[in-house]
Parts: C-alpha cells; structure tokens; sequence
DNA sequence: CGTTGGTATTCTAGTGCTAGAATACCTGCA
DNA sequence: TGCAGGTATTCTAGCACTAGAATACCAACG
C-alpha cells in the first residue's frame, strides 16, 4: 500500500505514540515538521480518516468514556507501512519541484539588476532558515538519532545553497541602497 | 497576480516564443523541465485555459486557417505576470517538501541495517541523476545563460545530497551482497 | 480515394485536498 | 448554575489537478 509523504508523516507520529488529531497538530508544529512537509490543519483529520478507512489506524472502542476524543493508534498494517514508506522516501530520489529554477528559466524577462536583487533577498531567507535551524537544534538538546540526522541533511542543503546564492549575490557590488 | 510554478513556468514558454499546447509540451520535455518541475501531459491544456480565462495569454484569430491549432500568445500583462512571478519564485526560500526528511523521521521503524541500504540505493539514485544533468549539459552546449544557471545550481544541491548521502552510507561495510 | 499514423485538442469523471465555519465538549471559576 | 475560554472534531462546498479516452485534423502513400 502506497502512501504520500503527508500520509506517513501521520501515519509516523500516530505509530510512535496513540494520539488524536489535535494533539498531532501540536506536535507537528513543535517539532517543526511543517519545513519539510506541507500538512495543513484542516488536513490532519482527512488523513486520519483515510488512514482509518485502509485500516491502517483504529480508534479502540472505550466503553463508557470520551464521545468527542478519537484517540488513533496504529494497527498491525499500519506499523508496517509505515516503516516501508518511510524507507521508500529514503531510497527514491526523484525529481523535485523547485520553485528557485522556475524563476531561473526566465532569466530572459528581468534584468541584471533585478535578478540579483531577487538572490539578495532569497540569501537572507535562507541563512533565516539556517539559523532557525541551528537554534532549535540547540534548544532541544540532546535529540533523538532521527531528529539529529533531519537537522543534519537540512542543514547540509541549505548550506549548499547559501554558498550558490552567495556566489552568485555579490558578483557586482556597484550599487549600495 | 499571483501564479504558481506550473502557471510560471508555461507563461513563461509562451512568452517565449508563441507556440500551441502540443508545442510546449515537446519543448518542456526537451529541455529536462520536467526535473524541477511536476507538469503532466494533461495538465498542460488546463494551464493555457486558466492563463487565457486570466487575459495572460490569447490566441489572436486567424482569419481562414487553422481550426485545429490554437497558438497562444503572451499579452502585456502576461509578460508581466511572468516576469514578476518568476523574481518572486527566486526571491522566496519557502519550506520545501522534502520525501527524505519524511523518510528519516521515522527512523525508529526500521533497522540500521535497512537504513543503510536505502541510503546506498537513493545514492545511487542521485549519482545517476547527476550524470543526467552533466550529460544534458555538454550535449546541448552552448547554452544560453539561464540554462547554463538552471545546470549550475542543479548540480550543487545534488552535489551536497551526495556527499552527505555517501559520508553516511559507508559509515560501516560489514555487508557484502 | 481510402487508410494509416502522427499531430493536436477536448472531454469526462473523478480524486485529493483545503479553508473556514460550525459544532460539541470540558474545566474552572464566580 | 452558568458561562468563559481552551480543547477537539466535523461539515460543507469548492478548487485544482489528473488520467485516460475520445475526437478531430492532416499529410503521405498505396
């Protein structure tokens, strides 16, 4: 069974600990997955029921308890699936959309000036992001294997990239606004 | 107004040079958009019908010809938007999805050993695709400036996955198959 | 002049996702 | 007892996109 990214990051977080859907919102958000996914609110309890409809969680029947409090755990399948996704988007390095290059193929409809200007900026949104980076991994210390090796890869990228665009930045410097 | 990378992407083909949808869709293959980019086969018609119902583009009425061959061409605003879309897509370093970090994050569910081997095989992965770009390179020399960019920054972030693939995948070689 | 095969477009019927509002529940506190 | 405010979920309606089939055109060739 086949699953999105969106999907087993869900699916992930749901195997690690039984949790409901807003929980899994809050922990999205602290754990800073949103950089690397796009899960929105409102899309957390439409992947849950997907989830639920393959079987792959299941909301345990609690007797006489919490009507409104879903607690979602993973079935048997879902765990396996989830550990075979997951090494899926590890081994498959297929293309992948880049907004940057979009705008690089039109070099031809802006000038010089601007194009530079554009790297300017992306530059500083970048080593934003770096630093972000940095600091949450400082402020969680000491982190779990797998959020160390996600801070490493994202850093290792943004790294590359800051050096292209700074390269790239400062060719000229003739101009000081 | 605002368009996605898609939308950018076939203005900017359009603005180009006026061309029909068949047209774009040889031109978009030919030239490894397709690598930065997700714009399927159908797709392509559905964006030149959006781009028209926005004034971005029009097919200028040809007197008693083809029926069958709708050209578009790009509009003032077209241009415009095209330009202004692209700096904006230069100038944003949004989150960017990112399978592997998905993947990576739940590193709990699988074995050091399949870790590995996913690593070793998306390696590989990225090695060819390297190889592609390089070879996409010297075969279509010499290149016009945004092309000879969209190469050069290609190859540095494919250049940095690889290295912080390779510095993890043979951290142990106790495994011959 | 009919047929073949490449060229070019349109249509249909969905899937997947999302925003945002609406709803319900629960706890503490006056 | 009532109600304020955070917690938790559901619903609605719609947009964007896609696969794949269907259609139409057109040139070359026997």
């Amino acid at each position: 069974m086949r699953l999105t990214p969106a999907e087993t990051t869900v699916l992930g977080l749901v195997v690690e600990r039984p949790q409901h859907g807003y929980d899994l919102e809050q922990v999205i958000d602290r754990r800073g997955i949103r950089q690397w996914t796009e899960i929105g609110f409102s899309s957390i309890y439409y992947l849950l029921t997907k989830l639920e409809g393959r079987g792959l969680v299941h909301v345990p029947e609690v007797p006489a308890a919490a009507k409104s409090r879903r607690v979602f755990h993973a079935t048997p399948e879902g765990r396996e699936a989830a550990a075979r996704n997951a090494l899926a988007l590890i081994a498959e390095a297929g293309p992948a959309p880049q907004p940057l290059l979009v705008g690089i193929a039109n070099l031809g409809l802006f000038s010089e000036e601007e194009y530079r200007q554009a790297l300017r900026t992306r530059l500083a949104a970048v080593e934003a992001r770096i630093a972000a980076v940095r600091e949450a991994q400082r402020s969680q210390a000491p982190l779990p294997m797998a959020a160390r090796e996600v801070f490493s890869y994202s850093t290792s990228l943004l790294e590359a990239e800051r050096q292209w665009l700074a390269a790239r930045a400062q060719v000229t410097d003739d101009d000081q606004d």
